[in-house]
Order: C-alpha cells, then sequence, then structure tokens
DNA sequence: AACGCTAATGATAATCATTATCATTAAAAT
DNA sequence: ATTTTAATGATAATGATTATCATTAGCGTT
C-alpha cells in the first residue's frame, strides 16, 4: 500500500518535472495559472471538459480565464502530458497520460457513457499494418460504438 | 468484365432500391433533391465532404440549397447508405457504404491524406473484447495518426 | 531591486461547420 | 383537384474553439 501511494507520488512529481523542462526547453513561461491548471489535472477525475476544469479553478481562483484553460489543455497535450478525447461532437476531454493509461473505448449510443478497454493484440496488429504502409505511428484511437450491457438489459429501441 | 460490370450497376439499383424502402417505411417522401443526391454519392469519387456535394449538384441544380445537402446526407447515414467519416477537426466527409467498404485510417500528421487500411484479425479482436462487456457493437471507428511514407522520406520536423 | 523584453493572460470577438427556423413549395393520399 | 404535411431553401442561430489585443507578469540583465 506505501509502494502504490509511493508511486504515485513519484508519478505527480515526474509530471511536474517534466511539464518544468519541457517549458524552459522551449523559452515558455512557468506560470500560476499553468501550475493550478496541472495540479487539476493530477488530482481530479478522469476525462474532464476545458470547462469542466474552468469551472473547478474557478472556485479557487476567480480571474483565472476560460481561454487561458483552453490554450494551456492544447499546450499540455503538445507537451505529450494529457490525453485528448475527442469523441463524434462532444466536447474534447482531457486526462492525464501514463504509461498503463491508452485505452479504447466502447461508446454506448443510447447511454452516451464509454467503457475503457485495452488489447494488447490489437495494438501489435495496428503496428504492424502500419509497418506495411511505411507509416510511423505517433499514436492511435480506436472507438466502438454500440449498446451497453444496462441498455441492452433494459431492451428497448435502436437509436 | 461484364461480370464486375454487372455487380456494380446491381449495387446502384439495391441502393436506390433500399433507400426508397427506407423512405416510404418511414413516411418520408422521395424528392428530386433526394435522388440528385443519392446518384452523386453513387457516381462521386471516395470521401467528399457536403460542401463538396453541394457544388457538384449546384453545377447542374443551381437551386439545391446547403441545408438540404447536409440533411440528406445525415439521412443517409441513417439508412445506413453511406458511412461517415470523422476526423479531427476536419470537416464531416461522405462516402458509400458497402459490404467491403469498412476499413480503418492512418492519417498523415503531415500532409493530411489518409490511407485505407483494413484487418480483419483487428475487427475480431475488437468483437471478442466488446463481447466480454456484453457490449453489442453497431460500428467502430480506428484511426492511426502519424508520418506516411512520403513525408517521412523527405525527412524533416515532427509536428 | 529596478528595468526591459516579450510570453501569457483575460475578456471578448471571430470563426466555421453544422443545425434550427420558418415561410414557401411540392409529394402523395383522398 | 384538393388537402395534408414533409421537404426545401435562405438565412439566422448555435456552440465549441481560436484569434485578437490591451494589459499583466515571468525572468534574465543590469
Amino acid at each position: 500500500m506505501i509502494m502504490i501511494i509511493i508511486s504515485v507520488m513519484a508519478d505527480k512529481e515526474a509530471i511536474s518535472k517534466n511539464f518544468k523542462k519541457y517549458l524552459s526547453s522551449r523559452g515558455l513561461r512557468r506560470t500560476l495559472q499553468r501550475d493550478v491548471i496541472v495540479r487539476e489535472i493530477i488530482k481530479s477525475a478522469k476525462h474532464l471538459t476545458a470547462d469542466e476544469i474552468f469551472e473547478r479553478l474557478r472556485k479557487k481562483n476567480p480571474n483565472i480565464g476560460y481561454a487561458t484553460v483552453c490554450r494551456n489543455l492544447k499546450l499540455l497535450y503538445s507537451a505529450g502530458i494529457i490525453d485528448e478525447i475527442k469523441i463524434g461532437n462532444q466536447k474534447t476531454r482531457y486526462e492525464l497520460k501514463s504509461e498503463d493509461s491508452h485505452h479504447d473505448h466502447l461508446i454506448c449510443v443510447k447511454c452516451g457513457k464509454f467503457i475503457e478497454v485495452f488489447s494488447e493484440k490489437i495494438e501489435e496488429l495496428q503496428k504492424e499494418m502500419a509497418r506495411k504502409e511505411r507509416f510511423i505511428v505517433l499514436r492511435h484511437k480506436l472507438e466502438i460504438y454500440g449498446i451497453c450491457k444496462y441498455c441492452g438489459e433494459k431492451g428497448g429501441e435502436r437509436s
């Protein structure tokens, strides 16, 4: 249990350290806003939208601007610190990225919820498929749309 | 060769027939606009945007409205006749759907072009993954972002 | 500690694909 | 031919994101 706590703490420190490294390597500045945004993402629930993060930060920092939140989420994405989850026309969601965080999504077209799944085999096959095309893979996105077990049980119409 | 031509023609007929069936089964009307939109999609190149289709139709039907094209593309999608390709923040693209038309995309982040690929194994693994979650799959979308062989050869910076 | 440079911020306007509105037109059933 | 109402076309509205720009504030230098 202690091990887990230590490892989580180490991750958090690593995230901040990487971000600072990223900023200074590009001549960007460390600001109060950037600090609170990163901290909020570290402690928050998964996959939040820009305005959810904005609202949370507002409580403690009434002067922070929405544009600043959006801008810095994009920056954190560019820095490889967070993932961007774009599903259909929904608002973009963000979540902390870590070694084991990659996952695909099963998206229920009835209730809108999404389940995270992962398959090492699928990842490998994707790489193989790309290799055949001499294509260098940077990232990927797999979304499976359908009806989740709860909506399926309740029975009902197609959407 | 004749076989191929016949099969293509049969497909086109089947598409129109299915669409008419879809319309009448829902008390929707067959209109001139719907006819020309379907015909344009059948004869056009792959994955066109709504405004590309609009522009093509404009030449022969100067009175057709953009909203009508958008509305009916959505309708054709609901009818299961065409596929909707949404990549990032790009405009939505549409293309005729057929038994063998499903494919995933390798998307080059440098030149923006996309390559269509397909893996039966990946499809199977996806179904298996969904089955474990008691999730009924309706459709899916796999996008692999990276650098294509042409952009890779030319060497150069990351994006 | 003050200065200067300029990145970053915050408020707001702009963007842009898509959707809604609504008066008019035209399918299709009677 | 008439009636009903779905569909159309022009345009306004939507809404998330991005750009603009005057002001603020990091941060290296003096």
